[in-house]
DNA sequence: GAAGTGAAAAAGTATGACTTTTTAAGGATG
DNA sequence: CATCCTTAAAAAGTCATACTTTTTCACTTC
């Protein structure tokens, strides 16, 4: 959604709509839009066609562009979650940790079941290099291995869907860290887990993969939610 | 998507790109749109902004429209699931009932801790109802009640992800039966895991209520397998 | 008071001109 | 012969304007 007049519109008004400044119900001018940021009849009409794809909006003759529910957007766009990010992160965060407990550990025992034998070899590499970062004391490494490691068992899970949502994983784990929400040190119990899930990946052992998945992401949820009351 | 110009144009081509018509890498160029589609440049341009905002395609100038690699489209788009559908229904389905056995279970989980009290109720009644048109044999009426059901939990999870995930869950159900997949009586396990898991969230036992969801969707999940094989 | 009628408002569509960026070809230079 | 610079063309991007269609509201008529 970079560079380009159209991009930028689109970015400074999803953002406006996000953060609530045109409640769902209130509508839009085409011409106001012109207007407001200077742009021609047709950038105008191609930002609202972009906001009506993710839902947001909806264009009415005779009424105008009007703000759609909530409930209505498509929160799995990746644009649409960093406008809700900037505009709440820490229920934003909340929804998006308890989507990586949902989809995680099953995407973990369908990377077992299918996983090809580089990308499991990968995995259990990935693990390696975590327990040496983290011994290390490298957080910046460390994360990078990390996002890897997660975007790779979410590919690995050959589910498409799952694949997907590996920007929405690294989002919630950069922002951790970035935030300083991380103890110096990486849980030794997480590094555990990162190497016993590749492990289990790598044998086929389904069953296992997705419960030790299940406990890695769970502990994520509650830090991150234990973490996310003390800023509040 | 419906009515309009636009909307007509953008789900032909949508459906194009989805069966592999225009495989990744090529490039269409608007004018050749405007022929193709006899629609104005305005026209073809807003489609182009609508299927680029799906991340299907990314226009470069001098270069044109290029369809981007499957991996990097926004499949969690309703109307993209419905082309996908029609293009290759058996990977698709597949898909999206994997989706199901991440999500719903931890959605039922949230429902328990966080479903109001009248959600709650209504749930106990929906289950009702589907036991009642279960012996009936009323299959319509039980896949209405079934959908209701399911769409309620995943709202009532408080999550907004999960939540939008209904049409997901509705388009796989109602595909189920349309398709003659179900049996001529729903499964009596099926009717009393429903029945389980609206107690459940009513109880607030959210650990029973996850694990009754669970065993219910790996249920749908396997049958729906045999089924997809069957049919190939 | 209900129902039909008309007018205005706003999105939707069409058209053509102009701008910008990117790529590739061609030529100059080492 | 290879490399770098210049330049030209192609295609999307932007702008301005006129015209069409649908929807809603107000007004009239029965």
């Amino acid at each position: 959604m970079s560079g380009g007049l159209h991009g930028r519109v689109v970015d400074m008004l999803g953002r406006e709509i996000s953060a609530g400044v045109h409640p769902p119900g209130s509508v839009l001018r085409i011409e106001e839009l012109e207007q407001r940021f200077e742009i021609s009849r047709s950038v105008a009409r191609e930002v609202v066609r972009t906001l009506a794809s993710l839902r947001m909006v909806l264009g009415r003759k005779r009424v105008g562009v009007v703000v759609r529910p909530r409930s209505e957007w498509n929160t799995f766009d990746p644009n649409l979650i960093r406008w809700l990010l900037a505009a709440d992160r820490v229920n934003e965060v909340k929804t998006l940790v308890e989507l990586r407990t949902a989809v995680e550990p099953v995407a973990a025992g369908a990377a077992a079941q299918r996983a090809s034998g580089e990308d499991a070899d990968r995995l259990v590499e990935l693990a390696g290099e975590m327990t040496a970062h983290a011994e290390a004391g490298d957080l910046n490494t460390f994360l990078d291995c990390d996002v890897a490691f997660h975007s790779l068992m979410l590919a690995a899970s050959g589910n498409e869907m799952f694949a997907q949502l590996h920007e929405v994983v690294e989002e919630v784990l950069r922002w951790r860290t970035g935030m300083g929400l991380m103890p110096e040190r990486p849980a030794a119990i997480a590094v555990r887990l990162h190497r016993e899930i590749a492990e289990c990946v790598h044998g086929g052992d389904r069953e296992r993969a997705e419960s030790a998945m299940r406990e890695l992401v769970a502990e994520a949820f509650e830090g991150t939610l234990e973490l996310l009351e003390q800023q509040a």
